[in-house]
DNA sequence: GCCAACGTTGGC
DNA sequence: GCCAACGTTGGC
């Protein structure tokens, strides 16, 4: 099982919405190391932090599981929406998505601020000027860590 | 709202 | 295939 760190703007979508509608497609990423993450790398079963981006404040919010493989994003082909790529073709789409479901929400936000804080999460892309993928991995070491910042065990 | 960082695009 | 311009991300 692997551990991810996914970011999401909460006035456009948060882990409110994903507690209400319990499971989503995780769409819209135009980033070819996301979707290369995506494509070869996220299992089943993975775990990922959801972590709110430009946000009052920014930081950890709550926990949810991959359910699907990768499938082509299709807001890619859909001329209405944000997302659409027309040079994307039909034949090779060239965006993924991953279905994710809720887990948790944290009891409390773990701001960025405070992971900043932890020498032992500096390695986190998170933490780190500069880094602007949306999706990235967390170690088994860091998703312990995090999990203890909130009073939970290290499984789950 | 500012702006640094950096991925992507496109001219050549 | 270089690289400048442009657009986006996202903290502050």
């Amino acid at each position: 099982m692997k551990y991810w760190l996914m970011k999401s703007e909460p006035d456009t979508y948060s882990i409110d919405d994903l507690e209400r509608e319990g499971v989503n497609m995780w769409e819209g990423c135009r980033n070819y190391t996301v979707r290369n993450f995506f494509r070869d790398q996220f299992q089943i079963g993975d775990r990922a932090l959801f972590y709110h981006s430009n946000a009052e404040p920014s930081g950890i919010v709550g926990e949810m599981e991959v359910v699907s493989l990768a499938y082509p994003d299709p807001t890619q082909f859909d001329p209405a929406s944000d997302y659409f790529d027309p040079k994307s073709p039909r034949e090779i789409p060239r965006w993924l998505a991953v279905d994710v479901r809720f887990r948790r929400r944290y009891p409390r936000i773990i701001p960025l601020a405070e992971i900043r804080t932890i020498p032992e999460l500096g390695a986190m892309g998170v933490v780190q000027r500069g880094q602007r993928l949306s999706v990235m991995p967390v170690t088994p070491e860091e998703m312990r860590i995090i999990r203890a910042l909130v009073g939970l065990p290290a499984e789950d």
